[in-house]
RNA sequence: GGAGACGUCGCAUAGUCCGGUCGAGUGCGCCUCACUGCUAAUGAGGUAUGGGGCAACCCAUCGGAGGUUCAAAUCCUCUCGUCUCCGCCA
């Protein structure tokens, strides 16, 4: 949700934001509207309900004579109050949706829409081969890491079982991601991935993006898509000491409602993985800078792990609804001759934090917080990319030192090693 | 899954049986002032959140949603959560 007060003080840098997401800006003066329509339905309840007050008050010390005449005056005006309490209740139901219709102004993406992100950097030299490349499937099942025929047995397409080095790798990513957070400050955390809809709500995913996550019907509860949701929830409703700072680890389920024929080769997309998912809490004023420091986070993991990829500043209108800002880092991905995203990190500002009750207490009083979430460890994409990119001509796969002591301290993945 | 207890202003609690004087007492914590050469101790005052108003002040909120009533923290219904006991289980 985004800030009424400031909306109506500059109403002009809203109406930006939008044309920048290529969304209506007309939804900026709907919202206006329907925030003056609540505040004149709240006005004329108010100054009901006062009057009633003194009216309801005056029964009890009304003589016997005129206590008749009064009830009959409360009455009435209890009738009154209630028809301007219906009107105030559609008058804020009409402003809960106007407000949730209107996504965070952006601040600083370029804009337009997905193509026109702006290239940051490369990070890296872009790996050639000069043998033919395999992709990551290939590797995987000589390697024995990687069974999606059997996935898709089991569970249909989509899914796959990571099996001996492909497990194995997966717990080094995680250690290893785990390891690094702690060392930089965060909490670790292991977060549900079923949450209740108030958290999903509150973390703005059943918004444009409902198709996208799976309901259990029969619990009223969602899969997560992302630790995003578990840790923005964690503190709703909550007053904080700041900064506090989370990395949180989860399965993470998406249905793949819109992509039907993308990526269906391998594990680069699938209904279920794991991550290790970084989120902050701080101060507004302090916001940019944590986003700053969690793309660098995120490009500290990736340098350890030896992956070339490059730093995308998203375009507006590619950005989450909650999103002021967001980068992405994209690794080569060899056998596609393409940049696979990896990781991703997005400046939230405060308007999640509303939207869940997340405040702290400055000098002025109580404010919303500024929640930023990043991606430190995607691990099913990030096991694709480094099987592709460490392979090597004989079929093995070169471990990155810092995997190494996590692996048994081996240098290289070989076929053969574990049972298929 | 069965039985019971509970959910009140940062924390802990009173108030609920018998509806109005309860937006709500007390203790702790915190803030201000006074006093003591520092700290501690002591005394006085202040200290929930949101909305509206220049202000005095007004309105809403006692887990949530409904209902009864002129009037609900208080009565009724549903719901969510927590705890205890029993059963079951990784």
């Amino acid at each position: 949700m985004i800030d009424l007060k400031a909306l109506r003080d500059d109403p002009d840098r809203a109406r930006a934001s939008q044309q920048a997401r290529g969304d209506d800006p007309a939804k900026v003066d709907a919202l206006l509207a329907a925030a003056d329509a609540r505040r004149n339905a709240v006005t004329v309840a108010d100054e009901l309900r006062a009057e009633q007050k003194a009216v309801s008050s005056s029964v009890r010390t009304a003589t016997p004579e005129e206590r008749p005449a009064v009830l009959h005056r409360a009455k009435a005006l209890a009738a009154k109050v209630k028809e301007a309490e219906v009107d105030q209740a559609a008058a804020e139901e009409a402003l809960r949706l106007a407000h949730l219709a209107v996504p965070n102004v952006v601040a600083g993406a370029p804009p337009g829409g997905e193509a026109d992100f702006v290239v940051l950097e490369h990070v890296g030299e872009v790996p050639s081969y000069h043998f033919e490349v395999r992709d990551h499937l290939d590797i995987g099942t000589a390697l024995g890491a990687i069974d999606t025929e059997r996935g898709a047995k089991v569970s249909g397409s989509r899914f796959a079982f990571l099996t001996g080095d492909g497990a194995l790798l997966e717990l080094a990513l995680v250690n290893l991601a785990m390891a690094s957070a702690v060392a930089n400050g965060f909490t670790p955390v292991i977060a549900p991935a079923l949450v209740r809809p108030e958290a999903m709500e509150g973390t703005g995913f059943l918004g444009a993006h409902a198709a996208e996550v799976y309901k259990l019907e029969a619990d009223d509860l969602y899969l997560v898509g992302t630790s995003e949701v578990p840790l923005a929830a964690y503190h709703s409703g909550e007053i904080l000491e700041l900064p506090k700072r989370y990395a949180g680890f989860s399965s993470c389920f998406r249905r793949e409602a819109g992509s039907h024929g993308k990526d269906t080769r391998g594990i680069i997309r699938v209904h279920q993985f794991d991550k290790v998912e970084m989120f902050s809490y701080v101060a507004l004023a302090d916001a940019e800078a944590e986003h700053q420091r969690l793309l660098q986070w995120e490009k500290d993991f990736l340098t350890e792990l030896e992956l070339p990829f490059r730093v995308l500043d998203v375009a507006a209108g590619d950005l989450g609804s909650s999103a002021a800002r967001k980068y992405d880092c994209e690794a080569w991905l060899p056998s596609q001759q393409r940049w696979l995203e990896l990781t991703s990190t997005s400046n939230c500002t405060d308007f999640q934090a509303r939207r869940l009750g997340v405040r702290t207490r400055t000098e002025s009083g109580l404010e919303p917080v500024a929640t930023l979430n990043g991606t430190l460890c995607a691990i099913g994409r990030t096991i694709a990319v480094l099987l592709e990119v460490h392979q090597r001509a004989d079929g093995s796969v070169h471990v990155p030192k810092a995997l190494q002591p996590l692996l048994g301290g081996r240098a290289a993945l070989t076929p053969g090693l574990t049972p298929a």
